[in-house]
RNA sequence: GGCGCCGUGGCCAAGUGGUAAGGCAGGAGACUGCAAAUCUCCCAUCGUCGGUUCGAUUCCGACCGGCGCCUCCA
């Protein structure tokens, strides 16, 4: 097997990865906040995570995954209070989306999907041990807080403490009980709304709720161990959330939280980033109804590197849609042929080897999508040849399965209803026999009226191809 | 103000110190009754200006343009 590289932002280098034990990658992703469904851009970092997680399947390791779904936030409460209901009430819902969401895009389901308010008294043990070790104090709000300055290296992985923060800037406007501006909160002590909103929990402090970082951490740690393999998110993660991550479960443990930190970057519409309060969102149900399969999105957020931006439009959307149509007939036709050449059994060792080459550096999924259709147009060529080398076949099938099984990129087949089917198979049956007797008026007189049932068909020396193409 | 990223053909995009993968779109041809699919061929000198070098798209500098983080955020 060649290297795997993975950039690794803690270094800012690619550096060679593989799982601390040898076999099982402990792989934390940072999943949604569930109060509204998620964006294409929240999606674009769980496709990242998706290709990360097939890649490194398919180097042989296997994967525990965990991503969290935050269920207590502020947004969450805000929601909760303005439709008089209690957050369970606001998340349950949103939840089912979000998985039905993620099969339609063929995310793999992770191993685990941790709600935040399932490990309350994970969290509650962590900051009673952070409180022991002096980095943890209760202000004057009732709140608990990081205290950052009694953590060296706080910062490292956004390199704050090379930065200023230029003064006056947007600094929050509640920090008076905080002995420090940037220390963060670990347990927020209890308002009304949140009693009322059933976002509320007994601690050693009195009834309040986790902060934001804290869920993270103590469910990274209480599942996969105190130091895990990878933890992955968005690239706006990085400060403070991950670094915040880091300070509680380092100072707690005295061990690295995570080996490689990975990030994604953002999906930009309009030339803006994605966000609900940009107002430029679009989610999975917009695309559905725009009849963007989730082949062509999975090509589109593929034929970018994931540490680079990426812009949505219609027109990148539309190739996407026409590359994965030509990936959906060439896998037809594989199946169908009944041998090859062995020109094409070398085709489909070029192909292995540079796609495994390709995502072994850093994930280079653009490099890989550039393979596998050079590889198409290959294998197009030597199956037109008619050759008989089962074997060679079999290699294709075989070289072709492993890339699609990271890229995954068939369309869906459109399901034909048997009444539809039968009407299509006569009307051909007519067709058929009309050309037969050379009356192509007719003969052309059927497709058109197939055509506006959205039925496209191919001619060939085998007999009539049909498929629906809307 | 601090930190960081990006700028390759109409659109998307990979890449290397020695004259630019791939996809979509477009053009020409083969095949076809006609289409479609498929195949073949064609289609860029890499934001600008300097510098280093025998040679730079690839290294350095400046500039222009775009984006992000520094606040909740994938």
């Amino acid at each position: 097997m060649p290297d795997f590289q993975l950039y690794n932002s803690l270094t800012r280098e690619i550096e060679p990865f593989a799982p601390a034990d040898g076999h099982t990658v402990r792989f934390y992703a940072c999943g949604p906040t569930v109060y509204n469904p998620a964006h294409l851009g929240n999606f674009r970092t769980f496709l990242f995570e998706d290709l990360l997680r097939r890649v490194l399947r398919m180097r042989g390791w296997s994967v525990e995954q965990v991503m969290n779904l935050t269920d207590v936030d502020d947004k969450i409460i805000k929601r909760a209070t303005e439709q008089h209901k209690t957050i369970r009430q606001v998340t349950d819902p949103v939840i089912v989306t979000f998985h039905a969401d993620r099969e339609y895009l063929r995310i793999q389901r992770a191993e685990h999907y941790p709600r935040a308010t399932d490990f309350i008294p994970q969290m509650i043990d962590l900051v009673s041990r952070l409180e022991a070790k002096g980095v943890a104090y209760k202000a004057e709000d009732g709140s608990v807080y990081f205290a950052i300055d009694k953590f060296p290296g706080y910062g490292k992985l956004s390199q704050l403490d090379t930065r200023e923060i230029r003064a006056g800037a947007r600094v929050a406007q509640d920090d008076y009980a905080k002995e420090n501006a940037q220390d963060f909160a670990l347990w927020k002590a209890a308002k009304p709304e949140d009693e009322a909103s059933e976002a509320v929990w007994d601690s050693p402090w009195g009834r309040g709720r986790p902060g934001w970082h804290l869920e993270c951490s103590a469910m990274a740690m209480s599942i996969l161990g105190e130091t895990i393999d990878l933890h992955a998110g968005g690239i706006d993660l990085v400060f403070p959330h991950h670094d915040d991550e880091i300070a509680q479960s380092e100072a707690a443990t005295g061990k690295p939280f995570a080996r490689f930190w990975c990030h994604g970057e953002f999906l930009l519409t309009d030339g803006a980033k994605m966000a609900k309060r940009v107002g430029n969102v679009s989610n999975v149900s917009d695309l559905r109804a725009n009849g963007v399969s989730a082949a062509a999105l999975r090509h589109f957020m593929f034929s970018t590197h994931y540490r680079k931006q990426l812009n949505l439009s219609g027109e990148a959307l539309e190739g996407s849609i026409e590359a994965v149509r030509r990936v959906g007939d060439f896998a037809e036709r594989l199946e169908r042929e009944r041998g090859g050449t062995s020109a094409l059994a070398e085709a489909a060792e070029t192909l292995l080897v540079e796609s495994t080459t390709a995502f072994g550096d850093d994930l280079n999924a653009p490099r890989a999508m550039g393979a596998m259709f050079e590889f198409i147009t290959a294998a197009n060529r030597e199956l037109d040849k008619r050759g008989t080398d089962a074997e060679a076949l079999a290699r294709a099938r075989e070289a072709f399965r492993q890339v699609n099984a990271v890229f995954d990129v068939i369309p869906e087949r459109v399901v034909e209803d048997a009444a539809l089917s039968r009407w299509v198979e006569s009307q051909l049956a007519a067709r058929t026999a009309a050309r037969q007797r050379r009356d192509f008026a007719e003969a052309d007189a059927v497709r058109k009226a197939l055509e506006e049932k959205g039925i496209a068909i191919e001619d060939s020396p085998s007999g009539t191809r049909w498929k629906k193409v809307r």
